[in-house]
DNA sequence: AGTGATTTCTATAACGTTATAGTTTTGCCG
DNA sequence: CGGCAAAACTATAACGTTATAGAAATCACT
């Protein structure tokens, strides 16, 4: 099949690509200087109307659309938001909702997303100082906060446009959107005391993160204030990963007397691990003991519909995240925006029409 | 508080910042022109070794990092590499992996991720469209290829570089990653054989995705192998959502006579929903009926240890096709990649020490 | 020492954009 | 109609990089 000359044949057709517009294409189609161009495609009052109307026909009739490069070499502005996420932990959920949700909000704005996960074995300030120090996003949006987070002095010192997802202890004014969690733990101690619950475990977050006393807090408050004993699991935090969840829980709740009857998880996977903890101890849900979770994606209600789910709408975080970071960008100036997400109601998952997915 | 007085007050301090060095910076600091500079640093052959050396030495030094925007407004190189995820359907655990996993093999290469979900509003042409037209990216991968997918075609014809996780029909060669559904069928078919199932029913994968046709083949194949009997339920798909899925198996479950005892589902959520839907109905899982279904995190063996399980290693997948549009880009005559993944055993939940998360 | 080849380095231009300073045109008023 | 201001447009340079062509220095060999 093969000749055995070596033709130095290339792509069959020179596929004479139609060559992007520029503003030079644009400037020569009418005739006008490749400045008064940029200027009129970007409304400068020394243009005059005519000139401007000529100008967006030419550009639209082309299809124009400037070049990032050009723009960002010349202006620094890159039209990227950088979404720095942890890898680690049970977030698995939030993840991707958080990715769909920022992205729906930059639809329509001229910014991209860049996704910038971060690993175990990584300093969680790596991906920021790189973001940062080499100017590739306009503005950061990170999650997993810390209540002392050493990201969020950084970019604040550099005056460096960023929101995060949950709050920090240092003080600082940034904009944020957060799950009330101290509100949650409050609510689901009073879901659970309206059960007739009178001993609490809760299974915390990892301790490193800021939700973690938020929640804690709210867990412990409520519980004293309803006269209920309660404790708080030691051996294991809600992103230890199921099987060491289970195993932390049997284990407590078989050493203990009296038993826990009232437990509370801060995220799907915990809440399964802990309802397959009791069963194994012959208890059972709703009976011998209730259970209060909070998910950002409708699950539990199909695992055991007894089960007392809170709904987090991490949707509603990542939208807005975008908005505020895009306004920070657009003005420098802008006032910092918090947002905070009240748990609505505690409802055992039985009755959940949710969307599930 | 605020003064009567409007105080042009600007940012508190210049903040002199230390200024990111350029090749101009290497240059004057080691005398040399700037085009040497460049050269020396991409290890060019007419370069000295003694000025190679000195040239490197004052990067590290000085910190130094290229401009992107100056490359790629210069050679059209992006060190870009996008994602684009369709948003519906029950992917959502595909999602999170897929980028973690991309991300991962992108980790000490000069590639940036960027990630473009489109919504269901959309034509899925769009992104597409979009970033090979602003060559806003060096390699695209996609999920969720259709058998006649026009976003191959596309790439295709224009030569760029791309790699889809999923298959297709058209019968182009191009890099791709796949779950062996077919394969996945087959195995499906004969745990369900052996347990004893006569009647067999898939809740398929939507029909206009790839892998609903494989998956479907393996099923009826095998099927018809064992003499069993088998339907594929038509009221509803995987991505249905929970609760539709759950009302269209029971509808069928409880008007067939006689009932299918075998079940196959592609999709945890599917998987759930079925299972409610069976258990409505009276029936006992592993007693009266069986399920196999595919997960990509596992999941339920927490919620039906019973359940039959297949894993789908999905970070394999992000692993693959991140090297395989690396390749690509950095050689354009690199041959085109492919990867299938064949299903694990298939395991009762029970036994799965997984690592869940 | 002279010639040519080889090695090593440099000057220049260009990618697409925009800020700045400057030029031309138009309009107005005395 | 001269003078001047305002309006409308343009030329130039620069952001940081690299490809190209060419210059300078070094070497080899007569």
């Amino acid at each position: 099949m093969t000749s055995g000359v070596d033709i130095p044949l290339r792509h069959p057709a020179p596929d004479s690509e139609p060559e992007r517009p520029t503003l030079k294409t644009i400037a020569a189609e009418t005739g006008l200087a490749v400045a008064t161009v940029s200027r009129a495609l970007k409304d400068a009052p020394d243009i005059g109307e005519a000139t401007k109307r000529r100008v967006r026909e030419a550009a639209t009739r082309l299809g124009y659309r400037p070049n990032r490069a050009g723009v960002r070499l010349r202006t620094g502005k890159t039209n990227v938001i950088a979404l720095v996420l942890s890898t680690e932990s049970d977030v698995m959920n939030h993840t991707s909702q958080l990715i769909y949700s920022i992205a729906n909000a930059l639809r329509g704005t001229a910014y991209h997303l860049i996704v910038t996960p971060y690993f175990p074995d990584q300093d969680p300030m790596d991906p920021i100082r790189y973001l940062v120090e080499t100017e590739s996003a306009d503005a950061i949006i990170l999650n997993q906060t810390k209540p002392e987070d050493p990201r969020v002095r950084y970019m604040t010192d550099r005056h460096f446009p960023f929101a995060t997802h949950g709050r920090t202890d240092m003080g600082i004014e940034h904009s944020y959107y957060d799950f009330d969690n101290e509100a949650f733990g409050i609510a689901a101690v009073e879901a659970l005391a309206a059960a007739g619950r009178k001993r609490l475990l809760l299974v915390p977050p990892p301790r490193t993160h800021s939700y973690a006393r938020h929640m804690t807090t709210g867990f412990v408050q409520a519980a004293g204030a309803h006269g209920l004993a309660f404790e708080v699991l030691t051996t294991a935090t809600s992103d230890s990963g199921g099987t060491a969840i289970e195993e932390a829980v049997i284990e407590h709740l078989a050493n203990s007397t009296p038993r826990p009857d009232g437990l509370l998880c801060g995220s799907t996977t915990a809440a399964m691990a802990a309802v397959n903890a009791a069963e194994r101890l012959g208890l059972v849900l709703g009976q011998d003991f209730d259970l209060v979770a909070k998910e950002a994606i409708r699950f539990l209600h199909r695992f055991r519909p007894d089960i007392l789910v809170v709904h987090e709408d991490v949707r509603e975080a990542g939208d807005f995240l975008a908005r505020a970071v895009v306004a920070a960008v657009e003005r420098r100036d802008t006032p910092a925006k918090q947002g905070l997400e009240r748990p609505g109601s505690v409802d055992r998952g039985r009755d959940n029409k949710g969307g599930s997915s």
